[in-house]
RNA sequence: CGCGGGGUAGAGCAACCAGGCAGCUCGUCGGGCCCAUAACCCGAAGGUUCUCGGUUCAAAUCCGAGCCCCGCAA
């Protein structure tokens, strides 16, 4: 068994936790994760996905504010980490007997930070992957052990393309792992010259530029969708649209319009997108018909 | 008590501010037109206006309480 105390919050990490798990060859002694949050307009405090895998299998929690200053109480043969989200700290790295590893899903030294799948996708790539890497103070900056590539279809939205990263990442993880152990693996330093840093996104960055071609705010969509979403200001108020698709039909710039049954919008130089579906302030959402059916008269 | 929008026919909306026959775009059903149609024409059905109470000759509309949905914020 190798031992590990996994670091980890949100789903996709959840996923991976759980195959470690499962795989039968992970011990794992502790599972630190970001403490409970309050969600919703309710404020109702919720536990982290990974979290909820920890429970599920009666893992040691842990969920410290901050780690700076803190100390663990396991340590094991590895610290795995992956969307943990928190920096951690030199001195917890070393406390690892054989390594500190991290689960990225990017090709680094590209899209370094917290948002990689989503920029890889609102910047139009071709292609993305996993990399597995040894952690260091830097973030996303150490060696790295392996990498593998997946191809981004140009429909694929986030949904879509971190399905296509959890169906490799955790037998990589495994994989990578188990070799590292049997010393079959040479780091590689990363090109730093060639990284490329991407942050966090928030409801603002969904916010729809009509300048952009209608191809960019595709892209932006693929990026954003389901959160933040991408919206519009309508009639003074928020517009999110739910779901789009290019359109070679050209219409007014920055102005929704009504064309039989659909909704295009006009974009930069001559582009345009059409919605399929929308969601108005303080509404439900709706399909493109039965916003032309209600909203008409204010089209 | 964080801020704000909303609940009206199967769907999406209007009418509410300023009380007086609940309307529009669709959908559904029937008929017509057409080689044909999701197009066009004619007609019909379909409502406890979220709930409870109050004011009034009269409440979708005004007042009070409650339930539910949504946008922001966190």
């Amino acid at each position: 068994m190798i031992s590990a105390v996994y670091f980890g919050t949100h789903h996709f990490s959840a996923h991976i936790l759980e195959s470690l798990i499962k795989s039968g060859i992970f011990d794992i002694k502790l599972v630190i994760t970001q403490p409970d949050r309050p969600v919703g307009r309710k404020k109702e405090i919720q536990a982290s996905p990974v979290k909820a895998i920890a429970q599920k299998y009666n893992l040691k929690i842990e969920q410290p504010e901050t780690l700076k200053g803190y100390a663990l109480s396991e340590s094991a043969d590895f610290n795995i980490t992956c969307q943990y989200g928190l920096i951690i700290p030199k001195a917890i790295l070393e406390t690892a007997k054989h390594a500190s590893i991290n689960v990225h899903t990017s090709l680094l030294p590209k899209y370094r930070g917290a948002s990689p799948i989503q920029s890889a996708l609102i910047n139009g790539e071709k292609e993305t992957g996993i990399t597995i890497m040894m952690m260091d103070e830097k973030m996303d900056h150490g060696d790295i052990l392996r990498q593998e590539r997946v191809n981004i279809d140009s429909n694929d939205t986030y949904a879509e393309l971190n399905e296509k990263l959890l169906a490799i990442a955790p037998q990589l993880l495994i994989q990578t792992v188990s070799d590292y152990v049997e010393g079959k693996i040479t780091p590689q330093i990363q090109n730093h010259d060639e990284a490329t840093f991407c942050k966090e996104f928030t409801r603002e960055d969904g916010k729809i530029d009509w300048n952009k071609t209608g191809e960019q705010i595709y892209n932006l969509y693929r990026g954003l969708t389901p959160w933040p979403g991408i919206w519009a200001e309508y009639d003074g108020k928020r517009l999110k649209l739910l779901e789009i698709k290019p359109t070679s039909v050209h219409v007014e710039q920055g102005k929704i319009t009504p064309q039989q049954d659909k909704l295009l919008a006009g974009c930069g130089q001559n582009t345009a997108i059409e919605i399929i579906k929308i969601q108005l302030e303080g509404k439900n959402s709706m399909n493109a018909k039965e916003f032309i059916n209600g909203f008409k008269n204010i089209l």
